[in-house]
DNA sequence: ATTATTTTTTAGGCTAATCTAAACTTTTAT
DNA sequence: ATAAAAGTTTAGATTAGCCTAAAAAATAAT
């Protein structure tokens, strides 16, 4: 049994790792979780000694497949919450992070799996992103983000990056949801800002905004 | 802002005062909360020295009105997320108790006004005890254990008590819900068992059972 | 290839919540 | 009214998670 922090590192180094597919350095873990080095490099020892991640002094961690597991149920549990507080309780897609974040560590096997079902099974969160099933499988997405793509593209927002508040909230605005259809009408060559149109309306946005915004197709 | 022990044994001092109209000794609060004498003194100290309870040393606790108002704010959402466990997620009323003392501790006003918008501003939770509104309006209801009655006695049941999962599961097979009516047939003076009437069917019941069933009219 | 810089780890301390054992108060019993 | 018992508090340790400062290792720069 994990503690509410060994959990909350152990999501922070599966998501830095990209789901287990790089190592995650020390100061990046620190940095992701609002620490010292120090405090994570205690914690990587802890972790490393319940195996939920290897780890080899000063060369970084990776995640055991007994830490993937673990993290991707931390991950279910809150993208299921996510998904209640939108759509049961009304939030917006811009309010439910840090309430989630609280959620997510309950610890109840029948809550969630009544939860998925009371949801009916989604397969994505609001932000698009997916929700891994009861045993932990989860359908890993093409994830192109706009900004890589050039003028004359066009195909579907998958997802959203979910990490910051008032971007979700620009995104709300424009209608970048996902499952909305976007098309790439021009690009600019010196910042690569671009004008799109989304829902019949075109709408410039700026880099640092495509880079948020995951595509298919 | 409370720790979530410091608000459990808020919680705790304010059921053993009865709301409030009695002062809480030591070891009481110890035993409630299974830890030592010491540690309660230790967060005796801590919760009067952030005036949630008033405190002479060897005489017991008291809970101040800004002691109340937070506990009864932990209990709104208790009893909030046990109604929704049970209405929305179809939980038994026995098993919703421990999820609840997990969920009751998640912070967000607003995710709680929304539940409780959700659920219908419910006025008792399953196991019949009052709901506090949101400004921490608890309607007290006169408090009658069975047991205290005598035969012929008849009304209608208006709670239970909640605290062991093994009960709850007897009361409900015995069809021992809030809200169905009951008649005491006869009363053995012996042990004070008693032989009801709950739906048509005549049941004998222990004291012990008795002291848990609330009555009301 | 040595030195400088950056990164990581270790050492030692702090706070919250717990414990045991000892000291102290209050209550009960003779 | 004093001694015994019961209840409470204090003193001193422990563990989890965090910190700063110093030491050690890896990387980069001359």
């Amino acid at each position: 049994m994990l503690s509410l922090t060994e959990e909350n590192y152990l999501k922070a180094i599966y998501h830095l790792s990209d789901g287990g597919s790089k190592s995650v350095l020390t100061n990046e873990l620190a940095e992701a979780m609002n620490t010292k080095a120090a405090s994570a490099t205690d914690m990587i020892k802890k972790l490393a000694a319940k195996e939920f991640i290897s780890y080899e002094k000063y060369y970084g961690v990776n995640v055991t497949s007994k830490g993937k597991s673990e993290a991707l149920m931390v991950i279910r549990k809150h993208r299921l919450w996510e998904t209640f507080l939108v759509e049961k309780l009304g939030f917006t897609w811009d309010e439910v992070h840090e309430v989630a974040e609280q959620l997510e560590h309950i610890n109840s096997h029948r809550l969630i799996e009544k939860l998925d079902e009371f949801l009916g099974y989604p397969k994505v969160d609001p932000h698009g992103d997916p929700i891994p099933d009861s045993k932990g499988k989860i359908k890993l997405q093409p994830q192109i983000t706009l900004d890589q793509l050039k003028a004359g593209y066009h195909g579907k927002i998958a997802a959203v990056k979910d990490s910051d508040s008032n971007l979700l909230k620009y995104l709300d605005k424009i209608g970048a949801k996902p499952g909305t259809k976007i098309k790439i009408l021009g690009k600019e060559d010196y910042d690569e800002s671009m004008e799109v149109l989304i829902n019949d309306h075109r709408v410039f946005i700026s880099k640092e905004v495509s880079q948020n915004i995951l595509v298919s197709e």
